[in-house]
DNA sequence: ACCCGCATGTAAGTCGTTACATGATTCT
DNA sequence: AGAATCATGTAACGACTTACATGCGGGT
């Protein structure tokens, strides 16, 4: 069983989705810490099946074309349980732009510095998108955020993982940038 | 060119290192966030030379089996500096442990308490062990560390960058652990 | 007529892991 | 004699990406 496979079931086992739909959720989707492409989805429900820890029926719509919506089977769920308490086989970090700044000791100082800014801003960006869901979140779900049991607690759960690493990045960033090129530009000019 | 490659430059760029040298600096070493195996060492040295990046040399030796010393040349060199100033393209983000959690509320509290400390565990433990580098290096490299010209600089920069993200994880493994499962053994049972 | 969103697939290629393979030298 | 470290490669496989391929229905 591959990881992917996982994945799947992780979404399967909240709601009934079509092969469309979980290439939807698995678009580097907020607060789940995976993604995939609807070539590697589509095969993947295939071997899911094959396994017997899917099944599918087809829904027949009148303005849009039919869909296979997939269901988790009691095997799947059975599957996916034993899965979550294992531990993770522990997988080498690979991180491009730390591996950058390995370098950065070659590089002219303003333009590593503008680089480290920008990837900051980027981390930035998307911790405030996170903050607004996770405010989002602890207002509409107030019970389900403090139960462990809940599905709302899950995703509570994984979107803290995103805020404490887009958090943690954002800071990595701001502190190189400054430290390679010191001096912030006063005025843009009008890039991005 | 392939990041690999650059990571392999920019080890060389360093110093001059055999495919041996590069596998045992590849080997999940601390503050260099990537890694690989030999299997994937060898041939990319030799693209590398075909592309005219490096050149290697024979180096006899007496009491070990003869090894090929790879050099950066100056297009390498250059390579890589261009390579450090380009924003890194954004790759989505796996965790196999965040997509863990994502599913966690279908898991017994217990278990799952157990999974996450135990993780939390291992990241501060990872943590310990950089804390000790950079006690080290800020004590050893007192001048090398404050001149972002230096490898030093570069490698006290990759290591915060692992600070941050451990500590960020182990943080997030508590809580959750915390959240799951509560009540931490009084005393273990000897096990790991 | 053309593009967009919905919907489902296959094929080719890249990157990385695991396993296969060989051989020298040193230590026990 | 056998194990451990140094040293360098190739082959098979799996996961993921990019591109190819098709078709319906609605909006402009």
């Amino acid at each position: 069983m591959t990881t992917l496979g996982y994945a799947i079931l992780g979404l399967l086992a909240r709601e009934s989705l079509s092969g469309y739909d979980l290439t939807q959720r698995m678009k580097g989707r907020v607060g789940f810490f995976w993604s995939a492409r609807h070539s590697q989805i589509y095969p993947e429900l295939a071997r899911l099946e094959g396994d017997g820890f899917v099944t599918h029926s087809v829904v027949e719509q009148r303005d849009r074309p039919d869909k296979k919506v997939y269901e988790i089977t009691a095997s799947g769920l059975q599957a996916l349980k034993g899965w979550i308490t294992q531990p993770p086989p522990e997988k080498p970090t690979r991180d491009e732009l730390t591996l950058k700044a390995y370098s950065v000791w070659l590089a002219d100082g303003g333009e590593a510095a503008r680089v480290f800014r920008e990837e900051g801003l980027k981390h930035e960006e998307q911790l405030a998108r996170y903050e607004e869901i996770r405010a989002r979140m602890e207002d509409e779900w107030r019970e389900g955020i403090s139960d462990p049991g809940s599905p709302q607690f899950a995703s509570y759960a994984t979107l803290r993982r995103g805020i404490i690493h887009e958090r943690g990045y954002a800071e990595w960033c701001r502190w190189l940038a400054e430290a390679v090129g010191g001096e912030v530009p006063i005025s843009g000019r009008g890039g991005a």
